[in-house]
DNA sequence: CGCGCGCCTTGACAAGGATCAACCCGGTAA
DNA sequence: TTACCGGGTTGATCCTTGTCAAGGCGCGCG
């Protein structure tokens, strides 16, 4: 691992208010390492034996079962995945595939818990992890089951807008297929429910997304900052969806 | 609090194996306490004050958006609720009351990162309860999003078997309106699920359910144990639904 | 005893979403 | 340039699930 990775990795939220003695262990026997798009990662079912942190580019969390597969998380920088097998030493609930070009940090499951009970602030930093992707999860349950899919669209779109910053305009980072899977419907249901949503203050070009009327889509999902987040001054809430960028134009 | 009380929290998981000075400081600002069935305990978008752990009866987690509502998990001795908000301080998720009459212990949570930090034993027991809780919930959301409910409903009562320790006869626990809240369907099409299973090797009569035709409801679902566990060896395994109670007859 | 009240079930119907097939469109490679 | 290929869209249709209304069953209470 380079020395200016390793400086950059000692800023990640999780690792900075670790000892740096502690830090220096678990560095040791850490590993950095670059994997192209479409990489499969890690297979549900295997048993946890890294701790996977994305430093850059983008994870996809997906599960399958009898031929079905859906989307879980999608896990950015500085994000971690699979810490809840890891941490109880249990095999894995969901896959793992890099979407872009991607440099991850592989911290063996056996260190990570030996310095867990050396370093309290590096506990303090794990639990603080885990509690987030709980809770990623616990709203996406709770979308799931509480929404439509018309209505989860919406709230997607808003989202979005928000994570950019409130602004009206921004364009999709993720394909659409993947939205769909995330959001738990089809990309054909997707395209309609945007469609759709054309009557609702959105206009649409591709993947450029514009929000022509705040309140009118707002009124099509009424948005709750106990289903859609963000949580306050969160750390560590590097699961859900990218963010958008900006556009271009 | 009771000194029979007291030993016999000690003798929890979450609590057997942290330092005894910290238990008795963690004891010294907990309090128990006994709540009637149907009691509100906590309400959802409230601010983390309390970690509750359930030693006795049963509490519901639910959530509920713009008039709708859905019930999470069910919590059971000895299982904790809140403990993500709790270590991140943020508000709870999802709202919490009794389906009969419980005994909880509550655990100021600014006392709760105190001791946290300094005896890592017990950092070790929180971390494994909240990785628990993240998995539970992560099964919940692959459960929803890969399975129709029909699957769901049949998974439901394999898993119900399997936890009473692979009989073919047992008990509904709860109310079917909460079963079927909790797979994400309305009780009349739970009803018409469970009727429709009477031809793949059920019997139903009132509360009481028997499977006759181990294979063929299995074919129905297809178990899996990433989506129905249990986890092998699972500690804090306390979210979810009710086990069944065995058939009286 | 019988009345009322939950809980559950059943039926008819409507709506939401999935499936299947066709087509479009932009990018890339031969 | 042309052919292809994958993602995206659209339309027709079917199936699943939700909604609404009615009725049954069990149980506790007047």
């Amino acid at each position: 691992m380079r020395p200016q990775d390793l400086a950059e990795t000692r800023n990640l939220p999780l690792f900075s208010t670790m000892l740096t003695a502690s830090f220096d262990a678990l560095m040791h026997s850490a590993s950095a390492m670059r994997f192209p798009a479409g990489q499969d990662l890690i297979r549900q079912g295997a048993r946890a034996d890294y701790l996977h942190v994305v430093v850059e580019g983008s994870v996809e969390l997906y599960a399958d079962w009898k031929g079905r597969s859906t989307t879980m998380a999608v896990v950015q920088p500085v994000g971690t995945f699979i810490l809840a097998a890891c941490v109880r030493d249990l095999p894995y609930l969901m896959s793992a595939r890099t979407l872009e070009a991607s440099r991850l940090l592989m911290i063996p499951a056996t260190d990570l818990r030996a310095i867990f009970r050396r370093d309290p602030e590096f506990a303090v930093a794990i639990v603080g992890e885990l509690a987030g992707a709980f809770r990623s999860m616990a709203r996406h349950a709770k979308n799931l089951k509480l929404r439509t899919s018309r209505e989860r669209v919406a709230g997607y779109l808003l989202r979005q807008s928000n994570l950019a910053g409130g602004v009206d305009r921004f364009v999709l980072q993720i394909e659409k297929r993947l939205v769909a899977s995330y959001l738990g419907m089809t990309a054909e249901n997707l395209s309609r429910a945007l469609k759709s949503l054309e009557k609702s203050g959105v206009v649409l070009q591709g993947h450029a997304v514009t929000i022509t009327d705040l309140a009118l889509l707002s009124a099509a999902c009424e948005p709750d900052i106990l289903i859609d987040g963000p949580d306050p001054q969160a750390i560590g809430d590097g699961e859900g969806l990218p963010g958008p960028a900006l556009s271009s134009k």
